[in-house]
DNA sequence: GGCACTGTCCTATCGTGCTGGTACGGGGGT
DNA sequence: ACCCCCGTACCAGCACGATAGGACAGTGCC
């Protein structure tokens, strides 16, 4: 599982990192009672602060999506999957709204829109093989 | 022309405003020539302060989409239309490839993908009709 | 027991974006 | 000429996120 932080998103490296959690135990690819990177493991991964990674493992565990064992490690929470569902389901929503809105309200026609997706999708499903 | 800042969004108030006037400047919903809301009247529409306010709008002369008359007003610059389509095509290739990433790591398939961009479409463009 | 690794906590500091307030100079209608 | 509104500029201050560094306690392995 690797994790990396975007520094031209509008979103700050914790709340990114987060996300990403959040977003692979939703669809699976982290499962409940999988370990997660240490908090400077991490932090030295993707070139952010160890608090900032500890930071972020904080918010998760009290979203119940993780576990954290002093001394051990943070572990994906047993009902960790079926507590990111709705949680992811509702950030990606909002999100993928928000920016729908915006391509629309920049005079957007509704096909074009449709073939801006079509690309991210093919394109990101590429990527996905390669990693795979 | 209204202008409103979403405080639950990722973006700052001064960016939201930038985003907003080269999108109505790239849709044709604001026409070249035309004159902008002034600085602490927008300031108090949206909420915002005046300074932030004036900084996005210097930040959007700077890119040459506005012409600002000192002790007049802001005006959509004579080419500000053309010079918004590529930028504003950009800026939404962009984001809706991000979140179309995000929903596809979140383990929506493309099927859910295209059901939720169909919904936003159309709630987006029942609000276009309700404000035309 | 000793050691390496883990998460946790705390404080200080920086950068950035926004705020609040004030002051200046120009344009335009009266 | 006057006054009002306009954009511009500058400053101090605050909030927030991230950074940096250090110290502590628990776990697991040898």
């Amino acid at each position: 599982m690797r994790f990396e932080i975007d520094p031209r998103s509008p979103r700050s490296p914790g709340e990114q990192l987060q996300d990403q959690v959040t977003f692979a135990v939703a669809s699976g690819r982290l499962l409940p009672g999988a370990k997660l990177p240490s908090v400077r493991g991490l932090a030295a991964q993707a070139l952010v602060n160890p608090n900032t990674v500890a930071r972020a493992y904080r918010e998760l565990e009290h979203a119940g999506v993780v576990e954290s064992r002093p001394g051990d490690g943070v572990y994906v929470a047993a009902r960790g999957d079926s507590r990111c569902a709705a949680l992811s389901g509702k950030l990606v929503r909002e999100r993928l709204g928000r920016a729908v809105d915006e391509a629309l309200a920049a005079g957007l026609g509704e096909a074009e829109l449709q073939e801006i997706v079509d690309r991210a999708v093919r394109r990101s499903s590429k990527e996905r093989e390669v990693n795979a």
